[in-house]
DNA sequence: GGGCTGAATAATATCGATATTTTTGGCTGA
DNA sequence: TCAGCCAAAAATATCGATATTATTCAGCCC
């Protein structure tokens, strides 16, 4: 007797202040370094300091603050070594789970790709011509995109280190945006990942991905 | 009162409830699939609701026990398909770290490996000859060893997937040693590795890390 | 003047009690 | 007999207040 009804819409508070502050620290909202007072959040997010406690050490098991016993929480804070660092690791780990993903490739997986190049190419990048703005369908699909691409790599564990870096490393890009938006043309990139997937080549496809993420990372560094 | 002088003895009661309850899950104290009820743990660690809960959203997100929102949390299952899931993964993840360290070699680190593997095989793998007893004197040496192995890579992210793959598997052989205790011989396998190591031999390294990998979830799946 | 000491202050960590939510179990009506 | 439904019970989630611990800063001794 399984009666399932949509439990989004009841969240409990500590999921959705979890939520809330996540989605605040990736996009750059409480800048690095930052001092996370009990108290203040408390007070922003309107909850009692229970949910805000439990929210925080959830996100410091993910990296995403970090937890000076008896001393608090900050933000974990950005260099251009950890970046550096990031950015390496992802090609290393992402390039590991799309050659499992290719090696055991079906009709299914090949198509999904594709669809969400298809979807993701027809979504603009940002909201404006003129000047940058985020647009919130592009990210998501972009995030989709990518995720699809490794999907298939036969590991939970590994795909689930590979959405952390992903989004680790979606950090750095809200923070560079925040002083610099440079246009750039990630269409073409894309395409050529999932070109060369479709054909089975799977050092050409690392070698895409691998060129798509530094070119991200020397782009957010050309910024500071 | 009487004055502390080592800090781990003041510790917040949230980090030691973190700890024991970590160890009691690795340590298959908590068997997986069982419920976490609050009010017991609460009762069991002699502490508020607080510090249990933060511990346990902590570990939630470690992987070591799930969530569900508004319901309570559960010691995350285990499933022969995880278990090769897991060391399929280790694999991948330790190989591929392994690579990168040998590549970036230096001698102190080719010291540091030889020194871990000196420590642990002076240390025997069991405190009583006749039946299994744990030495947890071995266990520390023994991922001692392995991270040590693995330090080199470059990454802390890295290094921190393997730590979480290493801890993983633990509890996986913890769980087996309940059931049954078949005598081996790991010590060959791990002087393998670091001879592959100082002989700068890459494929090698990861073919003897492989082999030992394979080797022990092979065992803990022939015990069940 | 500079470094140390120790109370005052501010923050974190923790508790006990309360509010919500889920689960249980019995009752009703077809 | 069985599904559906409501009330009671149990558990989780949350709050407000308190206990502990770090930090600050003025006063003091060298």
């Amino acid at each position: 007797m399984t009666t399932e009804l949509a439990p989004e819409s009841v969240a409990s508070l500590t999921l959705s202040t979890y939520e809330r502050l996540r989605a605040d620290v990736l996009s750059g909202t409480w800048t690095p370094g930052l001092k996370l007072g009990i108290e203040s959040l408390r007070e922003h997010y309107g909850t009692g300091a229970t949910p805000i406690r439990e929210a925080l050490n959830r996100l410091a098991a993910e990296g995403w603050v970090q937890h000076m016993d008896q001393r608090g929480f900050v933000v974990t804070p950005v260099s251009e070594e950890a970046l550096r660092e990031l950015a390496k690791t992802r090609v290393w780990v992402e390039t590991l789970a799309l050659t499992q993903a290719m090696q055991a490739s079906t009709p299914e997986w090949e198509e999904k790709v594709v669809l969400a190049l298809h979807r993701l190419s027809k979504t603009p990048r940002s909201l404006r011509q003129e000047n940058y703005l985020e647009n919130p369908a592009w990210e998501i699909l972009h995030r989709e995109f990518h995720m699809a691409l490794l999907s298939n790599c036969g590991s939970r564990w590994l795909l689930g280190f590979c959405e952390q870096l992903y989004d680790q490393a979606y950090r750095y890009r809200q923070l560079a945006m925040k002083s610099a938006y440079k246009r750039r043309d990630e269409s073409d990139e894309h395409k050529q990942v999932v070109d060369a997937v479709v054909a089975g080549n799977v050092s050409a496809a690392c070698a895409a991905l691998t060129h798509h993420y530094e070119k991200t990372a020397q782009i957010i560094l050309s910024i500071e």
